[in-house]
DNA sequence: TTGTAAGCGTTATCAG
DNA sequence: CTGATAACGCTTACAA
């Protein structure tokens, strides 16, 4: 491949006259030079290399996008939210899945320093994840949290109201007049799991109803542990008439299960779920549920985290973002 | 952030030495020597620098996955395959959303090899993308094709076979009684969406009818061009007991449609999908559609890169991988 | 076993 | 408007 040297040869300049156009330095340079360099650089097909100039600059243009598994259908249009932005304003993703993992975490916030990428986003499941968000602080990183809330202060990131998106769904199913409502909730460790489990019993509290701890099951905010959860449930034999779950893929789990027990959804049991995955809209009976911005997420974070490269001046650290309720036909009203 | 130039004063060692701990060369160094260096890194948490040395070994352990759009379902399986595979063998991976746009197929091109990746994966709906293959192999880019054949010969790849899979599912539409079969189609310009249409046609003559051509509609692989094609379709006033979709995206799509429109699935017409994403288990009814093994897809075009980058010899340079029939519950026997 | 020095392809500083 | 030259942090002959 050709280099800043061969262009500078070819074109009879030095290596900083090519350098200089190749950065657009508008003065400096010749009309005549720079067409005479343009030319070469063109036919040459000329790439300027971005390690090298990385080297110097100490900017690689490339950020590090950290999340437990792109294939769990939460991600991809965060993703796709930070990809779209990150190259808007010029800037590459490398993609990381954890699994939740914390030793891959490590890993790849290693790999990511050590590739000297300009910032991360950061979208974690554990708590405390501290360790790792101090390595970050520690090696002066920029970064954002994304969606998985801290119990650190002041860091920057995006969320959504957990609480709020998860009170506003349960006070929607008191409406309805359910009374006895079971939860199915996110992994123990995880805050938002926390914080929409404090939604629901706030939203339960303040119609003077209290929770039954009997009708509250753990899952892992993945298919397999709504339906382990619902089986939970179900076995106890307690009697409910509706079923809030974490998120929305439990709730089809534990729909699925549900199904198999005989119970038609929603006329024998209502049941919610939590984030409007592309999936809830289109599984049959279409679920009511709680949007998180998702795309905006992505987007937001990303342009927070450039902000936070290029020293600009930010309005908030810490955006806080109101979902949304959606109704759709998974809720009967009961007497 | 210390650099080797730190440690090796602080080591009381040359530069040299230091690297060749770094790179963990075995002979060379005592083992005193050795705990020395080790010691003070430990203490400095020091990380080489590795756009330093991708500037002198050419390598910068980073592949390039180009991709229409992660937030389509068909993909993240794929994009974890390809990361987590990348990630077994050192390396990491850049993502890029190119909505099948030939100039982002461009500038994503540019700016990988501006960054000096190692090798690209890439999946293009657009076909002939002959410049931009071409683009890659002027510059001497390992990369190999995922998914969206191309009519090159001999460009090392690893697709499904489509004609197969439309085959399949064409012959059980038509064991099923089915006569009066109509085809959603994916984007003309695609080669999949030619393949599988040519393995539809296949079925269908090989049993001794023809394509009606009149029931045959173009979608653009996504749920609004199912939807737009079935709403086409029923226009027509033509009567059909099946159709045929080209991926799953638009049988949901026409799904909806059909169901708008006072028909049951498959009680009154049956769908078939082709592609499995997980979205088609979960639907009522389940879909019946073709599976293809996408997570494996990316596994193996992952390993074959790497392969290519590192010399190393290939078994094969084109493997088309044989997709599944999944029967469910979309499709009705008819007399 | 260890060190010296050249070089990777840029940008940046300073001088002309 | 243009060019020498030193850096950036590392690897790699080659020498000692």
């Amino acid at each position: 491949m050709a280099t800043i040297k061969d262009i500078a040869r070819m074109a009879n300049v030095s290596i900083t006259t090519v350098s200089r156009v190749i950065n657009k330095k508008t003065d400096g340079v010749s009309d005549e030079t720079r067409e005479r360099i343009l030319k070469v650089m063109k036919d040459l097909n000329y790439q300027p290399n971005r390690i090298a100039r990385g080297l110097v600059t100490k900017r690689t243009n490339t950020l590090g996008l950290i999340l437990p598994d792109i294939a769990n259908p939460f991600f991809p249009e965060i993703a796709r939210g930070v990809e779209d932005t990150a190259n808007i304003y010029g800037y590459n993703v490398i993609l990381c899945n954890t699994d939740d993992r914390p030793d891959k975490e490590e890993l790849y916030i290693n790999v990511l320093r050590e590739k000297c990428v300009d910032g991360v986003i950061f979208t974690s499941g554990i708590n405390p994840v501290s360790e790792h968000i101090k390595q970050l602080m520690d090696c002066k990183m920029p970064f954002v949290l994304l969606d998985r809330y801290m119990d650190i202060d002041c860091l920057p990131g995006v969320y959504s109201d957990g609480y709020d998106g998860m009170y506003q769904v349960t006070r929607y199913l008191l409406e309805m007049g359910h009374r006895n409502i079971a939860f199915i909730a996110g992994p123990v460790h995880s805050t938002t799991a926390k914080h929409r489990y404090d939604g629901f019993k706030a939203a339960v509290g303040e119609c003077g109803f209290s929770v039954d701890d009997a009708l509250v099951e753990e899952g892992n905010y993945k298919i397999s542990g709504g339906k382990e959860a619902m089986t939970r449930l179900i076995g106890k034999g307690k009697s409910f008439t509706a079923v809030v779950c974490a998120n929305d893929l439990m709730a089809v789990g534990a729909m699925e299960v549900l199904r198999e027990n005989g119970y038609r959804i929603p006329e024998d049991i209502s049941i919610t779920g939590f984030d409007d995955i592309q999936l809830s809209g289109l599984i049959e009976p279409k679920l009511t549920t709680v949007a998180q911005p998702c795309y905006e997420m992505g987007a937001m974070a990303t342009r927070m985290l450039i902000k936070l490269i290029e020293g600009q001046a930010m309005d908030e650290r810490e955006i806080k973002l109101k979902p949304k309720l959606v109704i759709r036909n998974s809720v009967k009203r009961v007497d």
